[in-house]
DNA sequence: CCGTATCCTACGGGATACTG
DNA sequence: CAGTATCCCGTAGGATACGG
């Protein structure tokens, strides 16, 4: 897989935030690396909510976040926003195909995360051990 | 893939941010979330590297990011830092076994990211549109 | 119920200057 | 050459209060 070499060329021209959207990997990890992205998609993935059940599942969540967190998920088309015009109106999430197809793409990371938790937890004690 | 649910458990009694280290996902993230980590390590895939030649590959980083991220990496086993005794001396950078496998865990979603960048710059424009 | 508006703080990260 | 030290600013994100 040498296409790493262009990823890398891309990133590297993109360090200074030219546009918006330039490099894909840092798109998809400016949206990522944030605080409650990746639960919420690992939450939705379990099937849609509405904004209170979210919000009830996330008590540490603050409704600004739950709020933004869900519309830059939405406005990058991997998750959908259905408005029931109901009284009170009522708010429903999904996670669209791409927004599972991400989840997938997660799924050799998450192991990652999984098995090396142990490794890198000792290279730490390891490190400030020796500091 | 049912452990997604363990995950997602142990992301959300984590949002408060307990003690570091105790969720698996949220360690990787915070790692990979800053804006040099991802870069440093496809760098440093394709061959060891000294500090100074790092910086001149990367003219968009600061010393001090450089330094900082590079400490980061190592300290979570990620990266070996070897000194070399010489006047003046050179240090050299190193993904470990454990940096190789975490670059191939990243494939899906590098692949994920190329694959679908255009759909997200569409899905971007129609939000912002609406708006 | 589902947001938006405002305020405030902590932290990531750049620029610059100095050391072994 | 390979860092450390300082200063400074922008943004992420929490708390709180209000609106449709």
């Amino acid at each position: 897989m040498g296409d790493i070499d262009t990823v890398v060329a891309r990133m590297r021209e993109d360090g200074g935030r030219v546009e918006e959207g330039a490099c894909p990997i840092r798109d998809v990890l400016d949206q990522l690396g944030d605080k409650w992205s990746m639960l919420l998609i690992f939450l939705l993935a379990s099937g849609a909510r509405r904004f209170g059940e979210l919000r009830r599942e996330l008590p540490d969540i603050s409704q600004r976040m739950l709020t933004q967190t869900l519309r830059d998920l939405t406005r990058n088309g991997l998750a959908t926003r259905t408005v029931h015009p109901t009284r009170p109106p009522s708010v429903e999430y999904a996670l669209t195909p791409q927004g599972f197809a991400l989840l997938e793409a997660l799924g050799p990371l998450l192991r990652w995360a999984e098995a090396h938790h142990d490794y890198i937890r000792a290279a730490r004690r390891r490190f400030d051990a020796a500091a």
